[in-house]
DNA sequence: TCCTAAGTATTACACATGTAAAGCATGGAG
DNA sequence: CTCCATGCTTTACATGTGTAATACTTAGGA
């Protein structure tokens, strides 16, 4: 698997919203982005132009406009984020980064409840 | 409290070699980093003073070398990249990062137990 | 057909970061 | 008392990132 481009924090705000449609035009993402953060539309059409660049998205045009679309899948940019974290901060232990979690952030009963079951699971493998 | 300064990437695995010994020279750092990075040690002596100018790291003078010790708790380091991490990835929703870490990785049975207990004492508040 | 508004592409600029070399200061050996 | 090795301070430079402005293109209306 080629390796991930690396996605900045602002990126990752402007790739959570196409990766939350099937496509998007830029100004979908400027209008989305309206309440998350407060960047100037240029601003975000920089981002939209680095991400294109890196390879995270690709934009397919349509007549006057792009229509963008994600490159690179959700999941595995999770995945990547968590793991590089997981390595600089933890040295890559997830169990002390969990149990500092968990001791550190509000959870819902059934949230707890859904945990201990996926523990519960990989305990039985 | 004031805000924690943002320690970078290489800078983590600087104050991870301080964080674990009461006090260290310059030299005991390079040499504790010899294994983690293929850093020169004028990079490592680099890293030294940004994290001094960021208020991170103090340096006493012992007759002609600093003995360095962290400005900065440990815990409080954590707890910020935590948080940021979360809010980047995850829009600040621990519950989906767990779920997605405890099925990333390797956890022992003694983890598993460990944070199992951890989640039934703070379900039973 | 020609112009304009809406998009896209190019350029800007300061600060952060990774990576390191050159120059300066000084305590201790001789 | 002088010099050097060793450590500290300053300077370097490319790339990434946050933040945006200016310039160019073109589809579609007049």
């Amino acid at each position: 698997m080629k390796s991930m481009p690396h996605i900045s924090d602002a990126e990752w705000e402007v790739m959570k919203v196409v990766w939350n449609r099937p496509s998007v035009t830029a100004n979908e993402i400027v209008e989305a982005l309206a309440g998350v953060a407060d960047w100037k539309h240029r601003t975000i059409r920089t981002l939209i132009s680095r991400l294109m660049k890196k390879g995270a998205l690709r934009g397919e045009k349509d007549s006057k406009r792009y229509l963008f679309y994600p490159r690179v899948k959700h999941d595995e940019c999770v995945r990547e984020e968590s793991r590089s974290f997981l390595q600089r901060v933890f040295d890559g232990q997830a169990s002390p980064l969990l149990a500092q979690l968990v001791k550190q952030t509000n959870l819902s009963r059934s949230e707890i409840q859904e945990l201990k079951q996926i523990l519960t699971k990989k305990e039985a493998l």
